[in-house]
Parts: structure tokens; C-alpha cells; sequence
DNA sequence: TCACTTTTTAACAAATTTGTTAAAAATTTT
DNA sequence: AAAATTTTTAACAAATTTGTTAAAAAGTGA
């Protein structure tokens, strides 16, 4: 049953709609047409909508993390790190460009009642892994004095800043140009270079 | 009619739902609630909730562009500004926590529809005017060699994305801290001094 | 006061939404 | 093939939502 082709199907159509549209604008009618079944389905597989959206949602997130934490090589040197980093960031953006949205959409209108039902929307092992290696990235960089004190989590949060910000941007940036894709495929690639450069430089010590 | 009390108790009882849940999980019986009155009133001052949600949403923008472009005095020194700048974004941010949420779920789920009814949700001539101004700002320092070559709207997204993205990752960050006023607001406070930081440094010519 | 206008509400309607249930259909086991 | 089990649907129910409308209530000017 955990398997089930047709629970698959209603995991990808879930999924589908609620990263474009957010929890509250999709209905299980929706996602079960979607899927080509009876939303009736949907409370056979999964119980309720909110438990489905929470099954998507943290298969999204461990998804994201474990793609994010590959990019991350101890050994090489610091700005090859940043600016792979900062790519996998694009890649991923990229490839799902709504995910600034589900994602700040679930942190900010669940946020009680997440910490009500002690779920964490954040695979904590994952989360540790991805900023130990970064502390142990930078650690070295700054005792050589090839990079400025910093924090982990102000490098993570300063990258992840600058180039999600580019997407989330996208919809204002489309209200000034001619609507091609040309041009905002442009922008999306100035960005990454803009952001790449922040990074570099804003780490450097004086 | 236009600034009848009920109308105004109307809009702000509308504000403050829309910014806690959005547009989609606020009912307009809710909105009435709130303002103390039936729910045909909405209908009877906006016309319906979309008309209603627009009104808000306009002159939320219309407010954080004016507040925003009244920190930019293009005679100052360059990190003056910026740095002034970034307190201005952490102002508002700290007043309105949830502003990040509210407009990228605009941005992203009425991409189309206001396309489609080409109306778009920043004021042109204000947006305009803030880049000019930093247009300005920084040409001069350009070509007297005190910041490295960039453009308005870089420098824009760079300060917006590391400013916006700490209020973005609080609820992520209350995941993992004893859930204290204190620890937010010295991880805040942390957070401006990284975010000019960075902007001053990355924007050095090397 | 009285006619007139504006504001507000109660009652209603149509559509949608989530969820249940009993039974049909399909699949698997014996 | 018959029995047992799993998957799927149709039909229904209760609640909610947006919007309409007719009339009540409040306010205004003559």
C-alpha cells in the first residue's frame, strides 16, 4: 500500500499543485483529478489533506537538503565551495522555481501550529551534517586569514539570501521587461555571477 | 463613502488578516468579524474580496516604497547609505515580520492573473524614482573607484535578499533555539551587522 | 416632522470543500 | 472458481464560502 502506483500518482500530483498554488488554494478534488482518481482516495491513502501536504512537504525539504549537502567538499578550496554552492543553489531554483514560495508559505502560516504538534518542518540530523561541514569548511579559511570571522550560519543564510532573492524577484522583474524568456534567462544568469562576486568579496578580510 | 469608518475599519481589519494568513485563508466573514459588522458590507464598499484584498495589498507596497526611498539621500557617503539602508529594512521587517510572506504569495500566485489583467503591483513611477536615486548614488562612487562597477539593481536585490531572508528564516531558526524574545532579537541584531557588513565589503574594488 | 439618501443587516442561494460510507470493481489467495 | 482482501468509486452530509437582495436602521436636509 505504501507503494501503491496510484498513492505515487497522488504524491506527484500533490506535489505539483501545491508548490504553484499553496495549501489552501488546492482542494482534494483538485489534486485527485489531477491524478485521474476519486478524491475519496486521498482520505484512503493518506487520512486527510493536511497529512498528504505534510507527507510532500517533507519529502521536498529532505530532497532539497540532501541535493544541497552533495555540492559540499571539505577538502577544496573555500571559493570553489561558495560559488559550487551558490550554483547547486541556481540549479535547484531553477528547476523548481516556486519553491521560495511553498516553502515560506508553510514556515510562516504553520509555524504555531507546527511547534504546537512538535513537528519540525527541518530534518535535524540533515541540518547538523550540512552546517558542521560548513563550520569545518571555513574554519581552517579563517585561521589561515583567507576569509574574514564568520559564522556558519551567516554564510549559509548570506548565500541562500542573495540567490533566492534573485527568484523570488522573478514576478516583479517581469512587471519592467518585455515578457521573453531571452531576457529573463539573462537576469537569472547575472544574478548568479552578481551573487557569486558578492560572496567572494564580502568574505574577504580587510 | 470613500473614508467612511467603517470602510477604514474594514481595510485594516483586512491588513492585518491578510498579512497573518493570506489571501486564500481569510474568509470575508472573518474580515467582517474582525471589523465588528456583516460580511455584505465588503460587498458593498470593494465590490468583492479580490477588490478588497488589491486595495491593501497597493497601498502596503505604496508605503514601504515611500518609507524605503525616504533613506536614500544621494548627497551622503556611499556606506553610509547602505548601512542606512539596511536598518531601514530591518525597521520595517521587525514591524511587519510577516511582509515577506504576504508579498511573494502575491507575487507568485497572481503572477498571471495580473498579467493577464495588466495591472501591476508596484507603482512604476516610485520604483522608478528609488532607482534613480541609486542610480546615482553609485555612479559617482563608481568612477572614483570607491565601490567596484554594478548595477542599481543589483545592489538592490543584494541588500533586499540578505535583509528579507533573515525574517524568512526565523521560523526555521526557532526549530532549533529554546524558543526565546531574547535569542531572536540577538539573532536579528546579528544578522544587520552581517548583512552591512557583507554589502560594504563585497561592494570594495579589488 | 417627513421625505430622501446612505449605511447596515438578516436571510437566502449557489457553489465548493472536506470527509464518510457503503458498495462496486479489481486483485490476490486458497 | 470461490472466497477473501484490497482498491476505487458514487452518493451523501455537514460546514464553509462568496455573493445577492430586500428590508431595516441610521442619518440628512428641507
Amino acid at each position: 500500500m505504501k507503494n501503491s502506483i496510484r498513492r505515487q500518482k497522488l504524491l506527484h500530483a500533490a506535489e505539483r499543485l501545491f508548490l504553484c498554488r499553496g495549501f489552501a488554494s488546492v482542494s482534494t478534488t483538485d489534486i485527485a483529478r489531477e491524478a485521474g482518481c476519486n478524491h475519496a482516495l486521498i482520505h484512503y491513502y493518506f487520512g486527510n489533506k493536511e497529512d498528504l501536504f505534510r507527507e510532500v512537504f517533507l519529502e521536498k525539504i529532505r530532497q532539497i537538503l540532501t541535493t544541497l549537502m552533495n555540492y559540499l567538499e571539505i577538502e577544496r578550496p573555500i571559493f570553489e565551495q561558495t560559488d559550487k554552492f551558490i550554483d547547486a543553489y541556481f540549479d535547484l531554483l531553477t528547476a523548481n522555481p516556486n519553491l521560495p514560495f511553498f516553502i515560506i508559505n508553510e514556515l510562516t502560516l504553520n509555524a504555531e501550529r507546527r511547534r504546537y504538534l512538535r513537528v519540525n518542518f527541518v530534518d535535524k540530523p540533515i541540518t547538523r551534517e550540512v552546517y558542521q561541514r560548513v563550520d569545518m569548511m571555513i574554519k581552517k579559511e579563517i585561521e589561515q586569514g583567507n576569509i574574514r570571522p564568520i559564522e556558519p550560519k551567516d554564510l549559509l543564510l548570506d548565500i541562500a539570501g542573495v540567490t533566492v532573492f534573485s527568484f523570488i524577484a522573478v514576478p516583479a522583474y517581469r512587471d519592467f521587461i518585455t515578457d521573453d524568456a531571452d531576457s529573463l534567462n539573462l537576469f537569472l544568469a547575472d544574478r548568479r555571477q552578481e551573487a557569486k562576486l558578492l560572496i567572494r568579496r564580502g568574505l574577504l578580510p580587510l
